[in-house]
DNA sequence: CTTAAATTGATAATGATTATCAATAAAGGA
DNA sequence: TCCTTTATTGATAATCATTATCAATTTAAG
């Protein structure tokens, strides 16, 4: 049977309490922060079965790199120049168009990464140009 | 300046050819076939150009696996439990709300990626239940 | 035909993730 | 409360995709 332990706790408070989309590498310097002790196997694993559960969101940045994320309402925005990321909430009516459009499969879970240029950089751009 | 090479255009060509979504694996087998003489350092060079110049579409698949995919008209459903990638189309509609919903930002890239279970194994669970 | 520089192929290096395994600790029952 | 079972942990080694290195090759312009 699954058991609860103090460190799965202290894991998923950590990442509930961050409001970036932490990589592995600084989610484990946050941990560590609290609790030293904590293997970094054992980060991993805790992440990876709340991924599972759908508990956790992995958005895949580019180059091999994954960022979690404990909130499921919204979707991502990547700039492509300084390469934050950015919450995207989207309405109900583009989410039921999209789930009408997938119909009959059943869906469990949409990723939505959107890459593009921020307003700020855009316009940093025109006042260069 | 860039120049144009063999390799490039064979690695291309396969791309196009293949209708699936390869992983880096299943495209070096592919061109392994046309010509053993190309180095895998070459395919990644290759395709990680082409994918930053938009040519090449990156799928993010769960495991630390890209795909890769030319054609940039469709978005990608993966059935959780057949682990099959299929296409799916979206209605121009729903894009231009959708990118009506991020401006200002300026859009260049959307990747959507829907999880769920596919109609084939939908109809299956029914019946085995 | 020459030449400069981009590209290639082979190989080593990197870095994130996963597997291994003995030690620890959670949870249920005596 | 104290056992007992077994999931979980921490440390470490192993894995695997990807990237860096570098001499040799090849492209394309003059």
């Amino acid at each position: 049977m699954e058991r609860k332990t103090r460190q799965q706790q202290l894991i998923l408070q950590v990442l509930a309490d961050t409001k970036t989309h932490p990589t592995m590498q600084e989610l484990q310097a946050l941990i560590a922060k609290v609790d030293p002790s904590i293997g970094q196997a054992t980060i991993y694993r805790t992440i990876n079965r709340c991924v599972e559960k759908g508990l956790v969101k992995r958005i895949a940045d580019t180059g091999l790199i994954y960022r979690y994320d404990m909130n499921h309402d919204h979707y991502h925005f990547k700039c492509k120049n300084c390469g934050r990321i950015e919450d995207v909430y989207l309405s109900s009516e583009i989410l039921t168009s999209l789930s009408e459009a997938l119909a009959p499969k059943k869906i469990t879970q949409v990723d939505i990464m959107i890459y593009g240029i921020c307003q700020n950089c855009r316009e940093k751009n025109e006042k260069e140009m």
